[in-house]
DNA sequence: CGTTGCATTGAGTGTTGTCAAGCTCTGTGG
DNA sequence: CCACAGAGCTTGACAACACTCAATGCAACG
């Protein structure tokens, strides 16, 4: 699945690196493929657990419902990204992680892959890697959640997602439509919204012949001007720049 | 500084080890004190440094400007806490980091600390923990702006504060008030609000009675009640329960 | 042909932002 | 000692944005 730029860095001595290791990874964790229907939950709330986790299909959402019925998404995970990389340090979690498609998972006893990872350096890159990308992708969360209006996190929304699958190799690096199999409700609930509204500014950029979002498939109509709206939010250096060149042995 | 309970944890075996960490680390930096005024940058916006700092005394904060003049701050760090521990593994940052207070911070070259680390297993877990409540607390902080309305996450951010600053050992564990030196602009960055709702939230919990901040002092008046404000944010679970006992050596 | 889940729309409300003015406090220079 | 400037905070009036509630539409599916 992975060709070449399954990992983008501005360092490209790590990219090699980076395949390897994801190979390596996803190769440790072919003896234990499940298959999790949309909505059911691969990992508890509250729950104790050792397993970390790879996407091979579909796509899984990290979500924290709150007491009193609200609920908000944290992360959304592609094909290819890992999940519970935690689960090496931290055996309690706070929030559920669940298939939001039909979803195929993978997963390894945190223990075994630590030592793996002790073996194989190209797998110990692959696991920083997971967890700096998610702590840059956290940070600009924060920004649109805490200062984009609803309309520029949707529009945020839309191309992270893009860029995201294409460097997944899901879709063409220059695709402007996509496969996206989130509800409003769930839409809503990553971008801290209402579903109501989301419905709205959906019309609103429809109409406005920018993008539509509809029967589980995003269509950009209008890139520029889709770019135009999320800019203000964007991270100016769309992608980390591991270090890892540095490391001694 | 640090007496008992400088790191809680629900694994108590991993106190010692962390605390042994926390003071090799600042023996480390110990040669490269600095000193910032209020207001002036740490760390310059979408700069390369190769540096891992530690606060020692005051609040410092990372924050996101956007081009149209909004600005977010993404974290705050408290003394004791460690910040651009990514540089081990990225050199370009994309926020700036500022002081809010005057704050003396130290520093190490990346590569020295990873040395480090490498030879004392309790630095290693120390950089870890730190990156592991790093990614807890953003996770928290995205359904507080995500979920919360300003009343939630204001009376989360006081509480959050007060814990904090109880575990840096600044306070007693159960004081009802602290120095806080943000101003009500830094507030409403952090809070994704304005300076002028935050006056007018604060306004509100003054004349119910539940806390005051004022003139850089932070008042809670009735503890019981700001928890039950902010309680539907709650993280459940207040502290990481790392699992470094089940490292090898 | 209902039922169910999701999306859409409208009307009314509430929270938060915007703009602008005034206030308090502090430090500075006359 | 006073006048002044500046930064930060407060307040009010108003507008904008997003939410609530409720009704309807629209498929997919049994």
């Amino acid at each position: 699945m992975p060709d070449s730029a399954r990992f983008a860095l501005h360092r490209p001595e790590i990219g090699p690196c980076l395949e390897r290791g994801d190979e390596a990874v996803a190769r440790l964790m072919a003896a234990s493929v499940r298959t999790f229907d949309a909505g059911t939950a691969i990992i508890e709330m509250g729950g104790e657990h050792d397993l970390v986790h790879r996407v091979r299909a579909g796509w899984v959402s990290r979500v924290r419902p709150l007491p009193d019925g609200r609920s908000q998404i944290i992360a959304v995970f592609l094909p290819g990204d890992l999940f519970g990389v935690k689960s090496m340090f931290v055996t309690r979690h706070v929030d559920a992680v669940e298939a939001v498609s039909e979803a195929v998972v993978e997963c390894i006893d945190q223990r075994a892959l630590r030592d793996a990872a002790a073996r194989d350096f190209d797998i110990s890159v692959r696991l920083t890697w997971q967890v700096v990308e998610e702590e840059r992708r956290l940070h600009n969360w924060v920004v649109g959640l805490g200062r984009g209006n609803a309309e520029e996190r949707l529009a945020l929304l839309l191309l992270d997602l893009r860029g995201r699958l294409a460097l997944a190799g899901q879709i063409d690096a220059l695709a402007t439509e996509y496969d996206c199999p989130m509800t409003q409700q769930q839409v809503a609930d990553l971008l801290g919204l209402t579903n109501v509204h989301v419905s709205r500014v959906l019309r609103t950029l429809r109409e406005e012949g920018i993008a539509m979002m509809r029967a589980g498939r995003v269509q950009i109509t209008d890139l520029a001007r889709l770019e135009k709206l999320a800019y203000p939010l964007q991270d100016l250096f769309e992608h980390a720049e591991p270090a890892f060149g540095r490391h001694g042995p």
